[in-house]
DNA sequence: ACCTGAACACCGTTCAAGT
DNA sequence: ACCTGAACACCGTTCAAGT
């Protein structure tokens, strides 16, 4: 469905490598999406034969674990440390969204990778904070994967529904719309959704999403 | 990969109907995960030519929409009313990890659904319990967005890395092994991972899961 | 050692032809 | 109205053949 943009193929004169295959995996899935990134593209891309890409990664999937490495470790690895633990675990939190934010594609990969490294990065970065509020004992263990598993399912979820809904259809114009969906909901069983209807069309993403950090570490503190 | 079990065709008596359809295509999901679910197997399983499936349902991704839904009304429409508020909040969130286990192609799924009727459904039965609990305004979306964000994450995690890992391989020697990974991880980049990973090794999934959604709920009441 | 591109075994989807 | 199954336009992956 994506139209395939010609844009013209990379002069051939650099050698392949898995470098250069994975900067172009990761350009074509920005341009198009996970349905843009194929074989063929790939290798009309880098001006070779597909073929020519399987003797420099083992196959698709290889391909996603390491592409997805390479856009976490490149944008999370130059985090300055904040001020306050409570700010830097925002930071970190806001650097992820903004990350799963601009390439929708990385998502669905987040989870797998059967060395997830990326997620493992963030682990620890959201770990070090938690030690440095106090917590203590089996409590960071916990604190840490509440606010890791919040901070990606909000990420997914976010970039998953602006996949979904077309382009950059107009967010206030799809918020508009879904409200009122809520809002012509059944009275008796869905009483709590269209009674919100309202805030939903007003929220702003980001916004609610550090709210939902806040109160995971009002938990956290209350529970110190 | 996975071995398509031949078993019997179902016998061609009924009428194709989008229910057999969608009940069908569940199973295959169940027993072969995604990539089981296909119009060639389907049709197999429905004695029936594959064309004949897109008479009763538009293409392969409304399919999977319609079987998500199928299963969450299923199995969340039986909920008794609990004791309180925070017991039946808990209870929806074992109930949603519960269906995420059971069934992992749901994980990919629930996000999607460009009208996720699962999802409102999770969303409004949380709500109703937020309120019970005495929130009050504009925090109340916020705390149900938490919530929910965090339920449909911790359980898409979950059934995630556990369609990675093998099939039923010895969960206990999957975490050991990880815990070990994590041991021997770079002392200076991964020092927090380091030393949680003999938490890592000990901790139960569920009881995790609780525990974070107890430091949500703790607050959520600290914020009232 | 590295690259080429045809070939293979799949997909989802369409559609003329049947009943 | 509903079903059949061959055909089409794709995929990922392999592999003999080239350099």
């Amino acid at each position: 469905m994506a139209k395939k943009a010609p844009r013209a193929p990379a002069r051939r004169d650099a050698a392949l490598s898995q470098e250069r295959i994975v900067g172009a995996a990761i350009e074509l899935l920005d341009e198009q999406g996970e349905e843009g990134l194929t074989f063929r593209a790939l290798a009309t891309r880098l001006a070779t034969g597909s073929g020519a890409i399987y003797w420099h990664v083992t196959n698709k999937s290889e391909l996603l674990v390491v592409a997805t490495n390479a856009v976490v470790a490149r944008t999370l690895s130059d985090r300055l440390p904040s001020s306050s633990p409570r700010k830097a675990i925002r930071d970190v939190a806001v650097c992820v969204f903004e990350i799963v934010d601009a390439h929708p594609w990385l998502g669905a990969q987040l989870w797998r990778a059967p060395s997830p490294t990326a997620m493992l990065q963030i682990f620890e970065r959201i770990g070090r904070q938690v030690q440095a509020l106090g917590v203590r004992g089996s409590a960071q263990f916990t604190s840490v994967s509440a606010l890791v598993s919040y901070i990606l399912g909000v990420s997914v979820q976010n970039a998953e529904s602006r996949r979904t809904f077309e382009p950059s259809a107009d967010r206030a114009e799809f918020l508009a719309k879904e409200a009122t969906r809520w809002k012509e909901l059944d009275p008796e069983e869905y009483s709590f959704t269209r009674s919100v209807a309202t805030q939903l069309r007003k929220h702003d993403d980001r916004t609610e999403f550090l709210a939902g950090i806040d109160l995971i570490l009002a938990g956290i503190g209350a529970s110190k």
